[in-house]
DNA sequence: CGTGCGATTGAAGTCCCTCAAGACGTGTGG
DNA sequence: CCACACGTCTTGAGGGACTTCAATCGCACG
């Protein structure tokens, strides 16, 4: 129950989850997914939770009128599919960024499965609120950051999960557009394209394609401006 | 259960709560709130959700720095605090911002209640979902709406839920200023005036200080522009 | 009756968006 | 293997939407 702790790195609720464990009392099937697949989209009936056991996803909200907001960047350790619970069908599309192993967790089976596992319970009602959390830190950073603080913000964050999962945070792979980080933070791909550039000009982090190297990461937190004090807390 | 309708009006998961159900499970404590005094604040220690017997609150996120973020105006029905579990304290302020009568709902406590009222159990986790369903299309709402749709959308949301509730939705009374809106849709608050003045004298709505009336709902819908088909379905 | 906060409106400024063109990298077919 | 096409990324110039700064008004409160 490592949860509880309040200044803990990013996504630790979800991080904590212990699925094999759960196997006695919860029938949990694995899914393989490659690059592009989807691992549902809008409107499809919801009856699982997923965990993601390795790769990297993008869930997204999508609306009527056919436009999309990017919700997130699941990976190993998170899951995904809570913001279906109660509505009967998914709000959005989640789609493979990478080749992706998912641990299917039925519901409202897992419901059921907490009266078995009573830690479940908590870790689960911790999950979803840690991702409120999230969400929230990033309403809170979308409404007062520029544009460039913004991307910086978002940089740090994965350099932030990928610490935590025990992987560098000097260097990061981004398996997702432009467009796609654009989209997440609410400015154009082009605004984008310029903020990494200009973070590059100044040296607090070095851009090659997808390829970003982040020597000090003290200096990114700083770009970040801000919001630097509130992520550590909030997300 | 109405809660997995899908197409149901706003907040319908937490307005189905049946707290007085709850009593002989959980001991459940009521307060009474005045106008400007808290529920919460930023780093208390969480040991309660709180649900929203009657009154109208103010949540906030606030950050170390003292930058905050409203993140929502709960109301009659609504659960508030849920974005604190597995944190440990509370992350932003609950503000009354009229007469409230709160009931208190101990944390861990109301999921051991669980066990003795299983539909507590879906209950809990769908208001939660839906939660995360509201933050999500909000989130869609200001990375895609001009200023005067989101001062739209907003107006439309707090009549929806007006309407949820029994009263009409041709008159709202906003209980928050000016400044709270903008903080809430990522605005400054000459922007939410222009906004509403130009709506005004568009004659979709009728504004006089805090008294907003809207003669055809229909009419705001479409100010809210594309955002319109969202919200009555992730909302 | 003065004080103060909230709301409104105007004018100037800034940041990001829009539009446009070019460079880079990748995959495909000849 | 090369040529081509395509998508992604990059960079520039201009314009628009919101912000910032400032002044005034209105209402509630002491």
């Amino acid at each position: 129950m490592k949860l509880a702790d309040t200044v803990a790195p990013i996504r630790p609720a979800t991080a904590a989850f212990d699925v094999d464990a759960l196997a006695p009392h919860l029938p949990t099937t694995r899914r393989r997914l490659r690059t592009g697949q989807h691992l549902y989209r809008a409107g499809q009936a919801f009856h699982a939770l997923y965990f993601v056991h390795a790769g990297f996803l993008r869930t997204s909200l999508v609306a009527d009128d056919g436009r999309e907001q990017v919700t997130g960047f699941p990976m190993r350790g998170d899951l995904v599919g809570c913001d279906a619970i109660g509505a009967g069908a998914h709000i959005g599309d989640a789609i493979a960024l990478d080749t992706c192993e998912i641990v299917e967790l039925a519901y409202p089976a897992v419901l059921d499965a907490c009266r078995g596992v009573p830690a479940l319970h908590g870790m689960l009602a911790e999950a979803m609120g840690a991702e409120l959390r999230r969400d929230r830190a990033r309403l809170l950073a979308l409404a007062t950051l520029s544009a460039e603080q913004r991307v910086a913000w978002f940089l740090r964050g994965l350099a932030r999960r990928q610490r935590a999962l025990g992987y560098s945070a000097h260097h990061l792979c981004l398996r997702m557009s432009r467009v796609d980080i654009g989209n997440y933070l609410a400015l154009k791909h082009e605004t984008v394209t310029r903020a990494l550039s200009h973070l590059d000009a100044d040296g607090v982090i070095a851009v090659e394609r997808r390829e970003v190297r982040i020597p000090c990461v003290e200096r990114l937190d700083a770009a970040a401006g801000a919001g630097a004090a509130v992520a550590s807390r909030a997300a």
